[in-house]
DNA sequence: GCAGGGGAAAGCTGTCTGAG
DNA sequence: CTCAGACAGCTTTCCCCTGC
């Protein structure tokens, strides 16, 4: 509405509105009974005073085009909060759900709670500023709260050493764009402001920016060092087992966190990790979800031949204690966690033994780079420069291959399950890391297996 | 030890594009 | 017309930190 002033006053009964200086046409003092007619009155009153076309198309309609019917835009906060609803609706993952809602946090912030319908493009640049600058916390944490957008930043600028990365200015970015995506589609707005924003280049010179951190045998023999290792392991079955199974697998710290016994299957005589998703019985029969169990992607889903040095230390031995003790995990003092306001689980396996195995690394002295994720990067790196293929790798890791060829993926991915499997062994052998495992005892781990008072479901 | 927020990156899928 | 590759859009994961 360029050439339009418009104020809205908002009071506690019906919604009040001056348009004035419009080109054709001008009201005032126009009271609404309630925000949707607001907005009505609103697109139509852009249309009234829209610029006359230059000039027509044959094809053109002569009559003006009909009102759109979609539901008209309400105020920012409500539609965040149908956004999200409807996100869990559609059965995203409670965690991507919750960063939505992070990072449409911001939009709250200007001027107040508006009409969705009213946001701009100077408003989405303010908003870039304050997200760029935003103090921690400053979106939950009582003591920024009533702060305008410009304040906030302005703190910000006083606390922060440094902006946001610009990765987290592209998931914003998305963010806002998938948000105002689903108003056009629903034709609550006619067009996103978020059209005339480019998505931010990422800055390879970025100094803070993590370097990609795989190991080395040297570093690998230091994390399974018996002097340290077994002490810090050796009353902790998924703090013994999981390092050596993300090591020979490559898989996801979450994979491994979350691995039921019936997960480890034998098939014509080899042993194979099942990295799947599969119903908890507990669950079965829940309005919500059914497993607490996730897999990333369609490609995640697959079996994992288990490397012989697993087996040497003793892995077969672990699972049949397992079984005996009738576990129903692999590590069952791992807990999936559960949200407060819902109940519902959060699906979250591996946060105790990220942070645990994080603390043990730092204790050796390795930098913040080297995590759990970094056997997953060694992995395929090893692999990768012994000139394995990378949809051979991706069989192991259970990446995506869908650019080299959809046909030949389908065919590499269980359409003929033999040639599968023989490429995975024929990679997995190729990845020898100098390290000895400790050897598992039967019945090391009795006492945390019949304790069932510290187990999770 | 866990819930939950936050930063950052990884990675899946739909769509466009341009060469053959 | 086909299809690999690039790109855009979107979702999920990893891991840190804080506060209870």
């Amino acid at each position: 509405m360029s050439d339009t002033t418009k104020t809205a006053t908002r009071t506690q009964g019906p919604l009040l509105i001056e348009l004035v200086e419009g080109r054709n046409v001008s009201f005032k003092n126009v009271t609404f009974s309630d925000e949707a007619s607001f907005t009505r009155f609103e697109i139509l009153f852009r249309r009234l005073n829209r610029k006359p076309r230059q000039r027509r198309t044959a094809h053109e309609a002569r009559t003006a085009a009909p009102l759109p019917l979609g539901t008209p835009a309400r105020s920012i906060s409500i539609e965040i909060k149908d956004f999200l609803e409807d996100m869990r609706r559609s059965n995203l993952a409670p965690r991507s759900v919750a960063i939505y809602g992070q990072s449409l946090a911001a939009l709250k912030h200007l001027h107040g709670d508006t009409l969705a319908s009213a946001v701009e493009r100077d408003h989405i640049r303010q908003l870039w500023d304050l997200m760029l600058w935003a103090p921690k916390n400053c979106f939950t944490d009582p003591r920024y709260a009533g702060k305008s957008a410009e304040e906030l930043a302005h703190l910000g600028r006083l606390e922060r050493a440094r902006p946001a990365a610009t990765a987290t200015m592209v998931k914003h970015h998305t963010i806002l764009c998938r948000f105002f995506n689903s108003l056009k589609k629903a034709h609550a707005i006619s067009m996103s402001p978020m059209d005339g924003f480019k998505k931010p280049k990422l800055e390879l010179a970025n100094e803070h920016r993590k370097r990609p951190r795989w190991l080395t045998n040297d570093e690998l023999q230091r994390i399974f060092n018996p002097e340290t290792f077994t002490p810090w392991a050796k009353h902790h079955p998924h703090r013994w087992w999981a390092p050596m199974i993300g090591l020979y697998t490559g898989a996801r710290v979450g994979e491994v966190a979350q691995m039921k016994v019936s997960d480890v299957e034998c098939i014509n005589g080899r042993w194979f990790f099942a990295i799947r998703k599969t119903v908890d019985s507990d669950l079965a029969n829940s309005s919500g979800a059914i497993s607490r169990q996730t897999l990333k992607g369609k490609s995640s889903e697959r079996n994992i031949p288990i490397a012989q040095p697993l087996i040497d230390a003793g892995f077969l031995v672990y699972l049949q204690d397992l079984k005996d003790a009738n576990c129903t995990r692999l590590f069952p003092h791992l807990t999936a966690g559960r949200n407060k306001k819902t109940g519902q689980t959060n699906a979250l396996y591996s946060q105790g033994l990220v942070q645990q195995f994080r603390k043990y690394m730092k204790a050796l002295g390795f930098d913040r780079d080297c995590r759990f994720h970094a056997f997953r990067r060694t992995l395929v790196s090893v692999l990768s420069a012994k000139g394995v293929r990378d949809r051979n790798i991706a069989l192991l890791t259970g990446h995506a291959m869908r650019d080299q060829s959809q046909v030949i993926d389908h065919h590499y991915r269980g359409e003929v399950p033999e040639e599968t499997i023989r490429r995975q062994v024929i990679a997995l052998s190729k990845y020898r890391p100098s390290v000895v495992l400790p050897v598992y005892k039967k019945g090391q781990f009795d006492e945390q297996l019949k304790d069932k008072s510290r187990h999770h479901p």
